[in-house]
Formats: structure tokens, sequence, C-alpha cells
DNA sequence: CTATGGCACGGATT
DNA sequence: AATCCGTGCCATAG
């Protein structure tokens, strides 16, 4: 471990610990503007670029081999930490412009580079913010919040470019991206399908008109606006359940959650990348914390010894430039160190979870590892909060999802709706996961199908499909 | 009468 | 101290 220089020796301070806290919490995104501002703002600081792998063409900056490329020598280890300095991941702001042969479509990528991708030909260059723009204002379900105009204004387009972009996002793969609802979110992703079948153009007026209705399933009411059989509605209303998605970017970050939480967390580029070494499916496990920038902080010797020569009036301001860094650098470094620990904890225990799916997730709370790894447990909460990770199937959960305390449960619960024959009622839930061992209440059945939005026993179709 | 969802309470977690 | 979570009770829809 690295020790800061020797004035590492006073006690801690305060202020150290306050920004210690104040650093976990930020995202990568977040921490690279702060690291960019200070770097500005303090000469006592300097970055070290980073050597380069030559293999992987990736930053690197201790000696030895690549933890990415090379095998290690013995694999006892199935888990290899890279740690944070060692490696970076472009910002989404620079993906756009950056060579698109280097992101491989093999794996599922990012919600945004997905839809950047797909939509980058169609784009004019003048629209490649604007774009981007739209999508990082996405929340969880894929919604657009700000209508157009504040969009227009904030980024000083036309509104008719505005709304031409959207009309591109909404229509490629999670369809009904960027809609402003989820009722806009299904007419857009009506668009997709052709008008000869003949349930669409009443799918469509039934959206359009009698959304309301269809929430309440007060398929009468319907029938009647619509001026057609409560058959032909029910019909309809199928076709709908089945192949629309009134919150587009759920399929897209695996299992999610309800409309209604306003987390304005989104996605984007993750904090924390969980892969298979070299791809290889039986590849050992390979942890990246990114780190906000590339290269590593310092203290910039050169000023330090400027100031030891150096008098004046200018002293005082230079010291304190130079305490400063030398926190600053302190900090990030402590920063750095909790996040490692964490994901050494997380992944060898949870490493069935991470290879193999949600109901593996083994309940775990932030206190029990704040204990271990000897820290607050508010630090632990600070160091998971606002994170996301990328696991070695592609998919995207935020660093919260390991302390779920009741996703396994509800991973279960899902299978056992999916293999069904006849809709089962809660009670009869209950049961089923008391075969496995499962003791919960009915109550609570209910509250975690809405979770995931499963519909009740009785407005669920029966398996053979009429 | 049965299955569900809303409200709210108490204990655990952060 | 604030928040989250599982659950019990009760009203209501089917």
């Amino acid at each position: 471990m690295l020790q800061v220089q020797d004035q590492s020796l006073r006690p801690l301070t305060t202020a150290h610990l306050a920004q210690t806290m104040s650093l976990l919490v930020l995202s990568n995104m977040d921490l690279r503007d702060k690291v960019l501002a200070e770097l500005n703002r303090n000469p006592a600081l300097e970055l070290v670029e980073d050597r380069i792998c030559p293999t992987c063409q990736k930053p690197l900056t201790h000696n030895g081999p690549c933890p990415r490329c090379s095998l290690p020598k013995n694999d006892e280890s199935p888990i290899v930490f890279v740690s944070p300095r060692d490696s970076i991941r472009p910002m989404p702001r620079q993906i756009i412009d950056d060579d698109p042969a280097d992101h491989e479509p093999a794996a599922p990528e990012d919600l945004a580079i997905h839809v950047l991708q797909q939509i980058s030909s169609d784009l004019e260059v003048d629209d490649r913010n604007l774009a981007l723009f739209i999508i990082a204002s996405l929340d969880e379900d894929g919604f657009l919040q700000d209508p157009a105009v504040v969009i227009a204004r904030a980024t000083r387009s036309s509104l008719a470019q505005v709304n031409r972009v959207i009309g591109l996002i909404s229509h490629v793969d999670p369809p009904g991206l960027a809609s402003q609802g989820p009722r806009e979110a299904l007419l857009a992703q009506l668009d997709l399908f052709t008008n000869e079948d003949p349930r669409i153009p009443l799918a469509r007026f039934m959206i359009n008109q009698t959304f309301k209705e269809l929430g309440r399933r007060d398929y009468e009411t319907i029938a009647e606006l619509a001026e057609c059989s409560a058959s032909q509605v029910r019909r309809v209303v199928n076709f709908i359940s089945e192949n629309l998605n009134p919150y587009p970017a759920r399929s897209f970050w695996s299992s999610g959650r309800g409309p209604q939480n306003g987390d304005p967390n989104v996605y984007h580029s993750p904090d924390i990348q969980i892969s298979h070494q070299a791809n290889n499916e039986n590849g050992p496990l390979v942890v990246e914390i990114f780190s906000a920038i590339s290269g590593w902080l310092r203290v910039n010797q050169a000023f330090r010894k400027a100031l030891s020569r150096s008098s004046g009036e200018k002293t005082d301001e230079w010291t304190e430039h130079l305490e400063k860094a030398s926190l600053f650098v302190k900090c990030i470094q402590q920063r750095n160190n909790t996040m490692r620990r964490l994901m050494e904890i997380l992944v060898s225990s949870q490493k069935e979870f991470i290879l193999s799916g949600d109901r593996y997730l083994i309940p775990m709370t932030r206190a029990t590892i704040a204990k271990e790894i000897g820290v607050h447990e508010s630090t632990i909460s600070r160091a998971v909060a606002h994170k996301s990770v990328a696991l070695p199937d592609g998919r995207i959960i935020p660093l919260s999802r390991f302390f779920d305390r009741s996703l396994s449960v509800r991973d279960r619960i899902k299978e056992i709706v999916e293999n069904e024959g006849k809709p089962l009622t809660d009670d009869q839930i209950v049961l089923e996961l008391e075969k496995d061992g499962i003791k919960i209440a009915r109550r609570t059945v209910a509250k975690y199908r809405s979770m995931d939005g499963i519909l009740p026993a009785r407005l669920r179709l029966s398996r053979k499909n009429g």
C-alpha cells in the first residue's frame, strides 16, 4: 500500500474524515469532475500518466504482468483485482467520439452505448451531443421527464431537432425509450408493428383514448367506447401484455423496480466491472474498479522543492496548497482502498450470485461487512450508494442490489409463476415457497409480485394461450 | 366468501 | 435520526 509522503504522520483530522466520506459517495463520473477541478485549482497536485499494457493497450501502472491478459500463476485464486488506478474506462461523453470499433457489440453493452450505436448513422454530427444529453436524462424506467422544450433550451437546439432525435431514440432497440410515460412508450412500440394485424389499430385506440380504463381493466367501458365486442378487447389486451412493455428500460436492466421509484440514478457507465478474463467463459473473474481519471494523483515533488527554497509572502498560500494536495491524495487512496476491500468481500462471498443469477444472492447487510473490514457502517453505506456494477453477463446493476434482502425470493416467485399451470393465488405461492424452506407471509408475496410487475392470479392468463 | 391492495406499525438497517 | 421492510388488519372487488 502506498504511503503518502512524510506529512502523513499527523493524526487524521476531521477535515480528512469529512473529505473521505464525501469522496466515497461520489460515483466515478462525479469524482472525475471533482478531481479535474481540484487538479486545475491546486498547483501542488500532479497527475502521472499510466503505462500502457503492450498487449491489451489498457493502462497499467504497476510492474509485472497485466492481470487482464495473462493468467495468474497459480489458478488457485479465481479472482484477480485490478487496483483502481490501473484501469480506466472512457466516460460516455467520449465514447461517441471514439473509434466505434473499440466497442465490440459482442456483449450486451451499456444502454447508452447500445442506443447510440443504433442511431449513430441517422444522426447529424450536430445532433450527437443532443442525443447524448437526452439519453443521459432518462430515468430508470427509460422515460424522459423533461418536456422537449426544456431540452431544447438546455442544449440550445431547435424544438424540431429535439423531437427528431427523440423520435429516433424511441424506435430503436429497447423500443419506446425516451417517451414521457408508459402510455407514450406503448404507442411508440406499437409503431413497430405492421398495421395489417387487425389488433393494432384497436390497440392504438385503446391506449390513446381509454388508457385509464385499461389500467382499471374496465373492459366493458372500453368495448363500448371502441364500439367492439368485449372479447375483441380481451384479445387486444392479451396482445398488449404479451408484446409491449410499458417500462422500456426494464427489459434492458434485468429485473426492474417500481415506476414510482424516483431514484435519479441512471446507470450509464458502471463504476465497477466484473468480467471473465479474456472473455473466456471459464476464466477467472477480473474485478475492475474504475478510477475516475486515467493516471494517478500525487503531490508534485517539484512544487514541494520549490516551496522549501523560496520564502516570501507567497509561502503561506503555497503551504496551504501543499497540505490540501496531500490531503486530497490521501482521501482518494482511502476511498480506493475501501472500495477494493468491499469488492473483495462481495465477489468472494457472492460468486454464485454474480455467475448464476439473482436466485443465488445470499442476504447480507452493510453492517456485517463494515465490521469485517473494520470501518464504520456509514462508510460502507456511502461506498455502496450511487454506484453501479457491470456483471459478466453484461447486466448493469446498482451496487446496492447486493444488499437486497428479497431478491432471491422474488426470483423464485417469478419462476413459480412462470411454471404454473393455472394461476396460483398468493396463498398457494406461500405454500410453494415453504416447500423450499422459505417462510414468508402472504402479504409479502403480494408485495413482491407488484415489485416485479406480476399481475394478481385472477388477471393472469392460463398457461395455454387462448 | 376469497383474493388483493392500502395503510400503518414495529423492528431492523443504514 | 431517518429509512426500509415484512406483516397484520381492514376495506373492497370479484
